[in-house]
DNA sequence: TGTGCTCATAGATGAACCCTATGACCTGAC
DNA sequence: GTCAGGTCATAGGGTTCATCTATGAGCACA
């Protein structure tokens, strides 16, 4: 095992070779040569340890195993995919932009996936991506550093648009040695209330949400830890330090694993995602495209 | 632009730097010197054209830029995790091993997740996957040929032990230019059992739950095209071949591109997807850990 | 004022990759 | 039956690229 992880211009080769049936044609698609493309191939199925392909004089088709594992590429490559969308669009410093302000947590979990739907609808748009937390998204559109912002949380301030994008919920989660990874019956609010927990820092959606659901209960405790980004407070969860509140998109590999445990409570936690834009100007038409892909 | 792709390798090296606060340190988890670690960043940064780490004498920390694609990072690896177990457990002809063998369906969407969490929970424990439509997967059970299987379906054979681990949702989908994309009521499931379909081959689990919906109407019309992959048949899909049946799961990204359209249906056709087991062994423990990891 | 950590640079070695050219093989048409 | 056009594999040559070790510079902390 000379290097463990692939190479992604390999998968998108392969996936390439299943959809045109010829290794030279993927070659072409590809822009590399047929020999290169035959050796990328050679190379991958000597990596992975399994035949891939059935080579023949009339083209090359894929093994059972090749079938399947074409499918997990392209699943590797819709994230890679994503990742780059998103990456150019933080780069991008270009004329005709549309230049979208989002929080945290939208811009890491579904930003990507719009920005590459809308590549297919409409090639033409460039994005802009700023990310913030919900209050700076506001301030952004407000000083018209933003056309178009998402963010979470109950409602939008008077002054500006807003529009349903989506749903979220809030979860409590522990790890499973915890006490309360045991629980029969559902957190109630006042104890939720009452226990130092990891959450985000004031400002945040996420933390909007959580208090303004524990405002009837006495509000939250003081907080074990804040933090202003979600993978050191995921780590700090993972590791036992205090219960988490965390959006549930961000905690759903743990929890798959077995790393954490969602407590039931009796809180409801859930928020709406909005997009959000200044109520005084027309919205641009880049800006109807991303929000309709966002709506889709 | 040289490359389009990142290196995976790179993106490893991201999140280590980013869990670490250090280069040398990640350096030293990835196997490689410091200085590698330090070009590596470097080109990765000049390829994707966006500053990722401030560099200090006391370490390096993410820029805000960097805190989001190291997110991303994270989510193209964990595909990649998933490609790297999949494929090992293709390969895999141990001794101590667990024979899984598992639906086409199951085997692209949920097995290499629960790979990953078991080689978490059970680190011992080495899987080979065999792939196979339900009927296959049930002879080879019988056969002794494996030792636990995945198949969807409303009911296993009465010689089987059976578990449900979850369940999926067969759709209706179209092309967005299709008249059935614009159709105000739901499909009547007369009209779905008169139309030529794209549809799995024979003995799929996805075929039979199809034909058990529509039997009392009449039986499904002679399939438009039947092919015993999905990738295909989602392509003919996109393409505007005719309607298609296919798995929730496999469709979702297409849905989610516009590509395809969810015509809503009056059937019923969701189906549960379960483990099994013969009736006369006894489970083997690490058949006991892989079944704990799906079913949670 | 050291000691120990951080990161960057320099120079050399080596492996890996890609391309062009060519050959062998099958399929289908005439 | 034969020839054209497609398939894929191999060989050889060149270049690029990444890695390593060794070293230097800067900051923190004792």
């Amino acid at each position: 095992m000379s290097t463990r992880l692939p190479d992604l211009e390999a998968l998108e080769l392969l996936v390439a070779v299943a959809e045109t049936g010829s290794l030279g044609q993927a070659a072409a698609r590809q822009g590399i040569s047929q020999p290169s493309a035959s050796a990328r191939m050679s190379t991958l199925e000597r990596r992975l340890g399994v035949r891939l392909l059935v080579r023949s004089t009339s083209g090359s088709r894929l093994t059972s195993a090749g079938a399947v594992v074409t499918d997990w590429a392209r699943a590797v490559l819709v994230q890679a995919n994503a990742l780059i969308e998103g990456v150019a669009a933080l780069r991008s410093r270009q004329e005709d932009r549309l230049r979208v302000s989002a929080s945290l947590t939208i811009a890491e979990h579904l930003v990507p996936g719009w920005l590459v739907a809308l590549r297919e609808a409409a090639p033409g748009v460039h994005v802009e991506l700023n990310v913030a937390n919900s209050t700076h998204v506001i301030e952004r559109l407000r000083a018209d550093e933003a056309d178009l912002g998402f963010i979470e949380g109950r409602g939008a301030p008077r002054d500006l648009h807003s529009r349903a994008v989506g749903r979220d919920r809030l979860v409590v989660v522990v790890v499973p040695g915890h006490p309360w990874a045991r629980k029969r019956r559902p957190l109630r609010p006042v104890e939720l209330a009452n226990t130092p927990l990891l959450v985000r820092e004031a400002g945040s959606g996420t933390r909007e949400t959580f208090e303004a659901a524990l405002a009837s209960y006495g509000g939250p405790a003081e907080p074990a830890l804040e933090l202003g980004a979600t993978a050191p407070l995921r780590a700090a969860a993972v590791a036992g330090t205090a219960p988490a509140v965390l959006s549930a998109l961000v905690v759903a590999d743990e929890i798959a694993a077995g790393r954490l445990v969602e407590v039931p409570s009796e809180l409801r936690l859930d928020r709406v995602l909005r997009a959000v834009w200044p109520r005084g100007r027309e919205l641009p038409e880049p800006a109807l495209h991303l929000l309709r892909v966002a709506r889709s």
